[in-house]
DNA sequence: AACAGGAATGAAAATCATTTTCATTTGTGG
DNA sequence: CCACAAATGAAAATGATTTTCATTCCTGTT
C-alpha cells in the first residue's frame, strides 16, 4: 500500500470539479512537476480508499475523481455548440437523498446532467 | 451504420438484469450460436440508439446494458454488487425544466443517476 | 558516516474492454 | 445471374488501467 503523493492531491484541487488520471498527469507534466503516471493512479486510487475523493465514471467508461465535499455542481451543456453553464442543484441532493433512504442505500453521490439547445443555438 | 442481429437482443433478454457484451458474447458462443464479437458490440450500439435497451457502467467500467423496460425512470445502482432499482424522479423534472428556462435552453432532456451502497452490501 | 530494510517511484510490459480496419460473405433488387 | 449495398468477423489498433520489477529515497540504528 502507497500513500498518496500530496502533488496529485494539489493538482485535482486545482482542476477544480472532475478530472481523470490522464488529465491529473498531464496538467502535471504541463506544469513542469516530473511525476509518473503509475504514481497518479496510485495515488488516486489511495485518495478514493482514504475517501478524500470520489470516482465516478464518465460515458465513455474513463475514471474522473473529485474531491469529496467539494461543493459539486451540474451543467447544462448545449447539443449544438457546447456551450456550458453551470448550475446548482439543490432539488437533486434532496432527491439523491430521499431515494437512497427509501431503498436503504448508504453512501450516496450522484450525476445529473441536463442537456438541449442553449438561447444561441 | 447496421441494424441490430435479432439473436443479440433475444439473448440479452434470456439474461436478464444486466449483461455486458463480453458477458453476452460469451453466453451466444457458450449456446452454440456463431457470431463475432463485433457484431455483439454493434447491435448494442445499435440497439442503444434506438432506445430499446439502456447502458450503464459497472464500478470497473464495463459497460452493461439491459432492456429499457419502461418509460422514462432513473437509477439507483449499487457501486458494490451492481444491484439496480428503477427510481422515479419527477423532482428531476421539475428541476431540469426550471434551470433549462432559466438559463434559456430548449428542448431538454437529463440524465441523473444516483449511486452507494445498497442495505446488503 | 555507513547500513539495513521498507516504502515510494516510474518505465516498460501486460491486461482488458472497446473500436477500427478491411477483406469476405450474404441478401436483395434489377 | 449480376451488381451493389449491408452485415459479418478476424485481426490489429486504441486507450485506460494495472502489474512487474529494478531503482531510488527515507528513516531509524549502530
Amino acid at each position: 500500500m502507497s500513500r498518496s503523493n500530496p502533488r496529485v492531491l494539489s493538482t485535482l484541487e486545482r482542476a477544480g470539479g472532475f478530472a481523470s488520471a490522464q488529465e491529473v498527469y498531464r496538467l502535471m507534466q504541463r506544469e513542469g512537476e516530473s511525476i509518473g503516471l503509475t504514481t497518479v493512479y496510485r495515488s488516486l486510487q489511495s485518495l478514493v480508499n482514504d475517501k478524500i475523493v470520489d470516482v465516478l465514471r464518465r460515458d465513455d467508461g474513463e475514471a474522473i475523481y473529485r474531491l469529496c465535499g467539494e461543493a459539486h455542481h451540474h451543467h447544462l451543456v448545449c447539443k449544438s455548440c457546447g456551450d456550458t453553464v453551470e448550475i446548482e442543484g439543490g432539488a437533486i441532493e434532496k432527491w439523491a437523498k430521499v431515494m437512497a433512504e427509501e431503498h436503504g442505500f448508504r453512501e450516496v453521490g450522484h450525476t445529473a446532467e441536463i442537456f438541449g439547445l442553449c438561447s444561441k443555438c
